[in-house]
DNA sequence: TGAGGTGT
């Protein structure tokens, strides 16, 4: 009879160098409890030496704190795969920490206040739910939860609101003993200098301190780039590089030779990119070094092809180590650029954004380009929109459509949007089409006969240029029915390579920019040429790559692919979804991101009623809560 | 309560 903890242990893959199937051998090899293991037992293993008898021994005695959080977690009769996490997080004196802190437990992601209520009677007995210890882990779980929704502060209030409802009854020293742990800031409201009177304690705020003190270091150092900056060329220089470029576009390279901080924004079309690649030419000329970067992949490959100038992931240039880890670039070593530029600057979090400025030394300019009406950033905070409103950082909007498509329906009805009007469009030309539907599985049939009758028939627009796209993954008009859909009708196959055939479209869902000659960004779309063993060849827009059997888990079908992903890409024609049971997540921003991806033709089939009007009409469904824009004026007003 | 990125 194999001991519990030991199996479980086995089975969760935390023996370093023990494999799944050696892990099912052990019984067989007759080891069954953490006594059984030695090099001599482990040598009667399949397919094991004495050397690596010889290892796998010590990686089991170097995995004993492991051992030790698998006793406590299957103790309480949770999952051992968690101890993973929980090594990670609370380090190698993670059964201690554990054991003197149960409701520690809720440090992890994964894990529910059921969770670490009963490691709590497990460990504790008597175990009491007014422990300070529950009430403070609470706090900083409230805390958490909200940072989901992208909020890096709440309430006072609010936070003793939550505490309350999970039976905690002094919630004062609650949030008492979440402040004094370290793990929680308290913040006082934005100090008004109009008024004489004290602020007004409700308006208090709560934030982990890892978002509170990034919040401060963003305000800081933008406080302080903003004073070190010295002027990198007369403005005159402008003029060289100022041919084409409409005023508002001039001002904006005057802007960043002038200021430590400066932001350009607008819609797509508006120019954004000719500006930063004017922006790039005139300091290159200067001998100026000059850093590109971007929060995704994508959008770095698009910013180096466009200006001409190496540009990487903001964590690359930052030198992220790992996961946990930090960056190398920092205070201390800080980026060798005197001006760095950053494109998709809306996808910035607070975190992020505190390491890109600490990593700028004193003098560095740096300009922050992107579209503050995209969506939001994946990780709490609203920095590009804070940094806008604060008032206090120069900020270029660009407002002018340079495009051909200026004056049509697609634009009209973005600019609407954008503005927070669901504008009736009239489009005689057809460059937009609304195809209203009853249900996600009317709305799924539409999709299917825009892309594949519709449109190339009325329009002339080749369903290879039309791209899908939907807020959700699943139901019967998520990405995943509707690619099942139109392969069926497009390219009709069995799937040969990992459910590819040639002529299949795929979208690639992660980074892999190390590929021979190029490598593909995640939320590329591209073309299967040709199969190999195991392999793809792909033409992805930026050229051709053959994906190796490693990578081909991180491609998807992509004629349907979900707003989220289609940021920063745009398409002739463009089929936008909304079923009803998408009617939830509608925002504004995220209307206007998958509307502003059409180039010439754009149909809606519209199936989410009233809640699109909605959406389009609340200037943010869920408006983030976050301090910046009060520090900032705090700290430059 | 859906969806989303980065790093070794």
């Amino acid at each position: 009879m194999t001991d519990p903890v030991f199996a479980a242990f086995t089975a969760a893959g935390l023996w370093p160098g023990l494999g799944k199937r050696a892990a099912a051998e052990l019984p067989g090899a007759g080891i069954t409890a953490p006594d059984h293991v030695s090099a001599d037992n482990l040598v009667k293993l399949p397919r094991v030496g004495r050397q690596r008898a010889e290892r796998l021994f010590s990686s089991f005695l170097s995995a004993a704190p492991a051992y030790e959080v698998v006793e406590l977690l299957v103790g309480a009769g949770l999952a051992a795969k968690l101890a993973a996490g929980v090594s990670e997080v609370l380090g190698p004196d993670a059964g201690r920490r554990l054991r003197d802190d149960p409701w520690r437990l809720l440090l992890l992601n994964q894990v529910s206040l059921a969770d670490a209520d009963r490691l709590a009677i497990a460990v504790l007995k008597g175990a009491d739910r007014q422990d300070s210890r529950r009430g403070r882990a609470l706090v900083a779980l409230t805390l958490r939860t909200a940072t989901r929704d992208g909020h890096t502060v709440l309430p006072v209030d609010q936070v003793l609101t939550a505490l309350r409802a999970e039976g905690v009854d002094d919630v004062a020293a609650a949030v008492l003993a979440a402040v004094e742990s370290g793990d929680v800031l308290e913040h006082e409201p934005p100090f008004d200098e109009e008024s004489d009177e004290e602020p007004d304690p409700s308006l208090r705020t709560l934030s982990l301190a890892r978002y509170g003190m990034a919040e401060d270091a963003v305000a800081e150092n933008i406080a302080r780039l903003a004073a070190t900056a010295e002027p990198i060329a007369p403005a005159s220089a402008v003029k060289a590089v100022a041919q084409g470029l409409d005023p508002a576009q001039k001002d904006a390279v005057t802007q960043v030779l002038a200021a430590g901080v400066s932001l350009l924004t607008g819609g797509p079309g508006t120019g954004k990119s000719r500006t930063v690649a004017s922006v790039v030419k005139l300091l290159e000329s200067k001998g100026v070094e000059l850093a590109l970067a971007a929060p995704t992949g994508r959008a770095a490959k698009r910013l180096e092809e466009l200006t001409d100038h190496p540009a990487t992931t903001v964590h690359r240039l930052l030198g992220a180590q790992g996961m946990t880890g930090g960056f190398a670039r920092n205070e201390e070593w800080p980026l060798d650029a005197d001006v760095v530029v950053v494109d998709e600057a809306s996808m910035l979090d607070v975190e992020l954004t505190a390491a890109l400025l600490e990593a700028c030394g004193d003098g560095t300019h740096l300009l922050l380009v992107g579209d503050p009406a995209q969506l939001p950033s994946i990780g709490p905070g609203h920095v590009l929109g804070d940094l806008i409103d604060s008032g206090v950082v120069p900020v270029t909007e660009l407002t002018i459509l340079h495009r051909q498509a200026a004056g049509g329906a697609i634009a009209k009805l973005a600019t609407g949007v954008r503005g927070g009007e669901l504008v009736q469009v009239d489009s005689p030309d057809r460059e937009v089409v609304i195809v209203p539907a009853q249900g996600s599985a009317e709305a799924a049939r539409r999709v299917v006969q825009l892309v594949t009758d519709s449109i190339p028939r009325a329009l002339s627009i080749d369903p290879s240029t039309v791209q899908v796209v939907t807020p959700v993954h699943r139901g019967p008009a998520g990405t995943i029915e509707l690619n099942k859909a139109l392969k069926a009708r497009l390219n009709p196959g069995d799937g040969t390579v990992w459910g590819f055939d040639v002529g299949d479209r795929v979208v690639a869902t992660a980074n892999h920019l190390d590929l021979d000659p190029v490598g593909f960004a995640n939320g590329e779309v591209g073309v299967v040429t040709g199969t190999g063993d195991g392999t793809l060849s792909v033409d992805f827009s930026s050229g051709p790559c053959t994906v190796p059997t490693s990578a081909l888990g991180d491609l998807k079908h992509g004629w349907a692919i979900t707003v989220h992903r289609a940021q920063g890409s745009e398409w002739p024609g463009v089929v936008v979804v909304l079923p009803p049971e998408a009617g939830g997540m509608l925002s504004r921003p995220l209307v206007y991101t998958a509307l502003t991806r059409a180039q010439r033709h754009l149909s809606i089939v519209h199936a989410s009623g009233a809640a699109l009007a909605r959406a389009v009409r609340e200037v943010d469904v869920k408006p983030r809560r976050t301090r910046l824009a009060a520090l900032l004026r705090d700290h430059l007003g």
